[in-house]
RNA sequence: GGUGAGGUAGCUCAGUUGGUUAGAGCAUCGGAUUCAUAACCCGAAGGUCAGGAGUUCAAAUCUCCUUCUCACUACCA
């Protein structure tokens, strides 16, 4: 760990705006980060906190077409829900600010002009479809048309959602604009490449600074860099209107490509915070850079934007790049297509005031090296076990024996005994613990490290029994009260990172301003004679109504998933007998079959069609066991042209029908004495 | 299939450069206690460290193979 920074400057992922925060967004980057600039900056060291809407690219002008609004009031939107409740949440950020501003355009235009001045880019010139009506070209996501894999008529021009294939537009079978409905055409367009194959050394030297990256981050780092050919080209811009213009001559109608100017986004809203000193922060080598993400963002963050960095020249690079995995929802993959998680904004609603409890469930449970489960039912146990039961209780009946016995006043101390001692030196050391792991950006362990400073404290009343003492020696249980306060108070310095809302609850039972990290080594903040206020409960368990309350939510959105899904696709166009009839389709048995090598969906068939046995290769492996299906009936087109597939010359097509789960099945006749080559019409 | 990350107690995770009976929290069971939100405290039980082979005096840790999960990637006429 360099010891040589003089400050830090944090960046947390930009959050997408098109649709609200969920748990995992919050596990994966937003409450490490938060966590650690909290506890960063109780250690009073300078540091910034910088998150902010990434507010362009296609999806977003997607949903506002669907929703019939311009791209700006979507993003307005989700921007206010975003920024309201990670404020509400306790996400610390110096500034939340949105790639749509001005400040913004500006920079990440301005950046772009200089690698381009700089000559850092090369230019290509490629085919896009075209939308002739909407007069702009069409992105994939804007172009529709049938699959060419799995026949589905309805995949658009990445992928395929029902075989889940990715896919190039042009690849599609009859192209539709989704704007327009219009057939699209294609045609010439300029782009500008970041050319990351020529950058490659340089970004395998930076890389190579940074072993000490977490496993995860470094490894699929090198697994870029080593794969087969190596880095890529990359489209820096886009045939898009809604983004930053491309502020270069020859560039009309085109925008940064949004993971360009989504990362300037950290400069422009440091610039915004504070415009006459932002530099300081991201070109003085003095500055620690840290980068928040989910391992969804690692390429971006770990390659192509320091390349973009490097290539500028005037900016330093990330010193660590903590990417957190994913984290799972009742077992299930978290999405918001499918409505299958625990939103933010709704949180809030349904347990007002219980952030914390959703902080430490988080934190403890957060994705750190390997993808996490989030429960409802661990959420109620960490809360009742844990929160209510060892720091809530504990702070509790400290707080009560001090009125009880002391009408709030903090009792002087007087002689320590070993055990005082002991405890006395255990307590200094939990400050340094919890700090290590943080600055290893070991969150879980240092959180349990916080919790363990609360078991120490209900372990000193155990032991010392101080209700017991007080029929006897009176004197005694002054220092063991006073002792028994100071661990109170020091908890409420090293709680603060994780659960700032209870650090100040604390500070304002113990009536003291909040007290920084430095003084939770002190065995002292609580001076004799010192007035708290009353008591009250730091967390309230968690019934089973309430959580059941919310896995009747979620399972109510599984159902409806489960209605909507069972879609039908549109019928297609009507089409000739003339032209179905050129369709030679005909019955045939599966003579042998084996699994193509190196893949996993492939199986290799021979095929007795009565007019001969050919070679077809089908993607059904995963439904069907080769083995299992040796005679199996099937109908096969015989007519279609063949084409060589793995190196296989495939000549014909097995039908299949498939369900919306984009599950296969043969067809074949319900009857028997349909001899091989019956004909299918 | 390739690449990367993982697979350790019922659950969530630690296990440093291989070194004595594999650790923690929660859950479970037993005990003690009553200041405290039936909470705390003490104790017990719980693991062929995914499976197999190998290297070694010694392997959760190193090597190889198999298998499962996740991500990226390839294949689906």
């Amino acid at each position: 760990m360099p010891t040589n920074y003089k400050r830090t400057l944090v960046t947390s992922a930009l959050p997408y705006a098109n649709g609200p925060v969920h748990i995992g967004h919050l596990a994966g980057c937003y409450l490490p980060s938060d966590i650690y600039v909290r506890y960063k900056r109780s250690k009073g060291e300078d540091i910034l906190f910088i998150c902010g809407s990434d507010e362009h690219g296609v999806p977003i002008t997607i949903k506002a077409k669907k929703e019939g609004v311009t791209p700006q009031d979507v993003v307005n939107k989700y921007h206010k829900i975003m920024g309201d409740a990670f404020k509400e949440f306790g996400i610390s950020f110096d500034i939340y600010s949105r790639t749509s501003s001005k400040t913004h355009h500006q920079t990440a235009s301005d950046f772009f002009k200089v690698l381009y001045d700089k000559g850092v880019f090369t230019e290509e010139i490629t085919e896009q479809y075209y939308d002739e009506e909407a007069k702009q070209f069409l992105a994939d996501r804007y172009i529709s048309g049938t699959c060419p894999k799995c026949a589905n008529p309805s995949a658009y021009g990445d992928q395929c959602e029902k075989c889940g294939s990715t896919l190039s537009a042009t690849e599609l079978i009859e192209p539709k604009s989704t704007l327009s409905g219009s057939k699209p055409i294609l045609k010439k367009t300029k782009n500008w490449f970041l050319p990351l194959d020529k950058l490659q050394p340089k970004i395998q030297a930076y890389l190579d600074e940074h072993k000490d990256w977490k496993s995860n981050v470094f490894g699929q780092c090198k697994s870029w860099l080593d794969s087969g050919d190596g880095l890529q080209p990359r489209a820096m811009t886009r045939d898009l209107d809604w983004g930053v213009p491309v502020p270069v001559k020859d560039a009309e109608g085109k925008v940064l490509y949004v993971w360009f100017d989504a990362p300037i986004g950290y400069i422009s809203a440091t610039k915004e915070l504070i415009p006459n000193d932002w530099e300081k922060y991201w070109k003085d080598k003095e500055t620690r850079l840290i980068h928040f993400i989910g391992k969804d963002n690692i390429v971006f963050h770990c390659i192509i934007f320091p390349a973009m960095l490097m290539e500028h020249g005037d900016f330093i690079l990330a010193d660590n790049v903590p990417a957190n995995e994913f984290l799972n929802l009742e077992g299930d993959k978290i999405s918001t297509s499918r409505n299958w998680a625990v939103w933010l904004h709704e949180y809030l609603i349904d347990f007002k005031d219980k952030q914390d409890v959703l902080r430490y469930t988080l934190c403890s449970n957060a994705p750190e090296t390997k993808d996490n489960d989030f429960t409802w039912a661990d959420f109620q146990t960490k809360n009742n076990s844990e929160l209510v039961a060892i720091l809530g209780n504990f702070v509790n009946r400290t707080l009560v024996l001090t009125h009880k016995y002391y009408n709030g006043l903090v009792p002087a101390s007087d002689t320590y005994t070993k055990d005082d001692l002991l405890i006395l030196e255990q307590l200094a050391t939990f400050p340094d613990k919890i700090a290590a792991a943080l600055e290893q950006f070991k969150f879980r362990e240092a959180l349990s490290e916080m919790m363990n400073l609360a078991r120490l404290g209900n372990k000193y009343l155990a032991d010392t029994e101080p209700w017991k003492l007080i029929k006897t020696d009176e004197q005694r249980v002054k220092t063991i009260m006073n002792i028994a306060l100071q661990i109170t108070c020091n908890l409420a310095i090293v709680c603060e990172p994780f659960i700032p809302f209870t650090s100040g609850k604390l500070f304002s039972m113990l009536n003291l301003p909040a007290l920084k990290w430095h003084a939770a080594k002190q065995t002292n903040n609580m001076a004799a004679g010192h007035k708290i206020n009353k008591e009250e409960l730091l967390f309230a368990k968690i019934e089973d109504a309430e959580i059941q309350a919310q896995i009747d939510k979620l399972e109510a959105s599984k159902k409806l998933n489960l209605a909507t899904t069972v879609s039908i696709a549109p019928a297609k166009a009507e089409t000739s007998f003339d032209d179905f009839s050129k369709m030679d389709i005909r019955t045939g048995t599966i003579l042998e079959a084996e699994r193509v090598p190196k893949t996993d969906k492939l199986l290799k068939l021979k095929i007795d069609t009565g007019i001969d046995v050919r070679t077809v290769v089908s993607g059904i492996a995963e439904w069907y066991k080769p083995e299992a299906i040796i005679g199996q009936q099937v109908s096969i087109l015989v007519n279609l042209a063949p084409r060589k597939i793995k190196g296989i010359e495939s000549q014909g097509m097995i039908l299949m029908a498939s369900n919306s789960a984009g599950e296969l099945s043969f067809i074949s006749p319900t009857k028997t004495g349909f001899n091989n080559g019956s004909e299918i019409k």
